[in-house]
DNA sequence: TGGAACCCTGTACCATAGTACAGAGCGTTA
DNA sequence: TAACGCTCTGTACTATGGTACAGGGTTCCA
């Protein structure tokens, strides 16, 4: 568990964003505002490795910046609050499920107009520009 | 087919989108420049609320508006290009593929993690904080 | 005829998620 | 000691998809 310090450029290399996405995501809040050398550098440690990784992941999992802002001051602030993590996870999860839902439907309909595409005379009004023209789509 | 005219009021309730939609379409080249009345009203006609229906459609299929601007832009012209329609299409259809894969993966992830959450004493960590900030996480 | 309800314009603003850049200072190495 | 590469700051800009608003003009209905 050394403290072993970063400077922006590592910590970015480190985890793999833009160093200028580290200061954004300090002036968002998402990031703690780090120690400074006396000539001002950046100073940070292992705990924002993990931090960032949080975010990185998190991020990768479909939250927002605003999501997970929340997450991380949940996070920072006492285990109790752990009921908030879950239900924001549960929304989440059940967004997914709406999302796959919705994509699973643009699937469906756009394979449909494809191979009606394919079936028709070269020179009939394209299916898929027709089918999109009309009222009561999918959602 | 008589050609009802339509301001637009009538063509932003028609079709249920924003009238500051409709300019905004207007300045992309979404919609046509349509004619004017002598005070300068804006008039539509059922083949505006035909194309507005197509992106309104075309976007919740999952089109961003430029590339429904090709859409129409395909559309608009000959039928020849009718290739182009079914490449977008495929293309994006490969893209919900990616997309439905990356979700069903955010799923699993997350439904494991409240699953761990429910498992654990209410003193440990949360293990979805805790597994958020391990790096080497899915995509 | 007057007022409500509509329309017009340009411009500015919103959120989200960053990226780019100029001009300055700092740190390391030859 | 000079140069190169790094860091700092604030500010501006990007893209996407709109929304809001002020300050006018118009249309409709009682």
């Amino acid at each position: 568990m050394k403290t072993t310090h970063l400077n922006s450029g590592d910590l970015a290399r480190a985890v793999g964003v833009n160093k200028e996405t580290l200061r954004f995501y300090e002036r968002k809040g998402l990031l703690r505002k780090p120690e400074r050398t006396e000539a001002g550098y950046r100073l940070f440690d292992s705990t924002d490795v993990e931090r960032l990784t949080f975010i990185k992941n998190a991020k990768s999992l479909g939250f927002s910046l605003g999501e997970i802002k929340e997450l991380l001051a949940i996070a920072d602030g006492n285990i109790t609050c752990r009921d908030e993590v879950k239900s924001i996870t549960k929304s989440k999860l059940s967004f997914i499920d709406t999302q796959i839902e919705n994509l699973n439907n643009w699937k469906r309909t756009l394979s449909k107009l494809l191979c009606d595409c394919e079936k028709t005379d070269s020179d009939d009004l394209c299916p898929i520009i027709q089918d999109l023209s009309k009222g009561e789509n999918n959602a």
